[in-house]
DNA sequence: CACAGAACTCAACGCCTGTAGAATTCAACG
DNA sequence: CGTTGAATTCTACAGGCGTTGAGTTCTGTG
């Protein structure tokens, strides 16, 4: 029955299997990548990744199952934490904040893994997944990396301190685009922000009153409402 | 014709006007700061708002005209900085990091103010209008409270550090949830980041090497995608 | 009391979403 | 050459979205 619309002419991607390999696969990678950095988690759409691609919805879907699925398939893990903890070790004790704002902002730059961190933290903020995702991620990235230079008690509470700082410094520059921050160049950065770090690394961040950790005088914060 | 559907019972309610003032605009903008804040500007619908509020979506169509409007309306402005800069002027030029911090933190615990601040964020972080809306807040907000205290020709460098920590301090804190430091007590959180702010504002923040700004080394970040 | 307008709901439109099943084309192996 | 299976598209479903217009009930003013 094969009777081809022989009217619509142009570039008519028809059905079935194309010859040799297309790298399709890679392709909607690439496209759930960026269109889960531009938009996050719930604003792209299993459609627009498959234009983007130019490809057909349906076979992402073959793919990779569920959008939540190809948006794990794509961000994975954004670092290596043992490439930021050699770097970091490497650093005279002195230079441990300015050394690790450096490679942060390195990664930054770099375009693969600021898409990723950027599509981490744009779905981190309405879903609840990615906020998992995201927190695992901060947590043992960061922690891992000082576990070998700060063996405090208050070793988590460092971590978690440096942690705000450089989410902070990632908001500002890539998402909001605050001003002058954002277009400062790297070693203005690096002057004024790794001092912090390495102060929240070495330096004292108890208050006098109090030594130990006394946890749960917050409520924890409420989650992010009910998957949709 | 009003022939009633007599049969369907329970607390019908039923068209037209009800007797009396119900509030019923309060009540929509209460629901809408809650469902902003707890699901950004995308994730909330204005059936569900409408569903919180006990009222038909229509209804908040027939107030607040669109999405758009309605979200302006709800989240308007966080704080008055006045009353922020009350508050820091009177402190000590030693505890203006610190005063800062206590601040902002009491800020976060006010329910008021804590929604409008989430709602701010979660939607900035997709929606390009929002972007804009938390853009200006930071900026005139923490440049307007700490213009009276420094006036450096670095000023705007300065606040804007002091935006990038105080942003992943929230993030960290009410987003993510990042222990220890979400559940930390105000005081713990203030000892450990108030002497950062403090440097901020008036501490050295320049790299060695540059004594002016110079813009534009980086390629400002792109915008969130078309609107949808 | 009549009448304009505000408050309020119902029902529906058009659009977009994630997902599913069936059909078609190609590659690889026997 | 025939068969099996992967790659790819088409078509469609069911549901949610923002928004609209018409209809109903109440309030306030003259």
């Amino acid at each position: 029955m094969s009777e081809r619309p022989a009217s619509s002419g142009r570039h008519t991607q028809r059905t079935g299997r194309r010859s040799g390999e297309s790298g399709t696969r890679e392709a909607i990678l690439d496209a759930a990548r960026t269109q889960f950095a531009e938009r996050g988690y719930d604003g792209a759409t299993i459609r627009g990744i498959a234009a983007d691609a130019g490809v057909d919805p349906a076979l992402v879907h073959h793919f990779y199952g569920t959008k939540e699925r190809l948006f794990v398939a794509a961000v994975r893990f954004p670092v290596v934490p043992s490439e930021v903890l050699a770097r970091v070790a490497e650093a005279g004790p002195e230079q441990l904040g300015t050394t690790f704002v450096r490679t942060v902002l390195g990664l930054w730059e770099a375009s693969e893994t600021r898409e990723q961190s950027l599509a981490l933290v744009r779905s981190a903020v309405t879903n609840e997944c990615a906020v998992t995702m995201l927190r695992g991620f901060v947590e043992s990235a960061i922690f891992r990396a000082i576990a070998g230079v700060v063996q405090d008690e208050d070793a988590r509470f460092r971590a978690s301190l440096v942690a705000s700082q450089l989410l902070g410094l990632f908001v500002a520059r890539m998402l909001l685009c605050l001003e002058p921050i954002a277009s400062a160049g790297v070693d203005d950065v690096v002057a004024a922000v790794g001092p912090t770090v390495q102060r929240y690394l070495t330096g004292d961040v108890r208050a006098a009153s109090a030594a130990g950790v006394r946890p749960g005088t917050r409520d924890p914060c409420r989650s992010a409402g009910k998957p949709r």
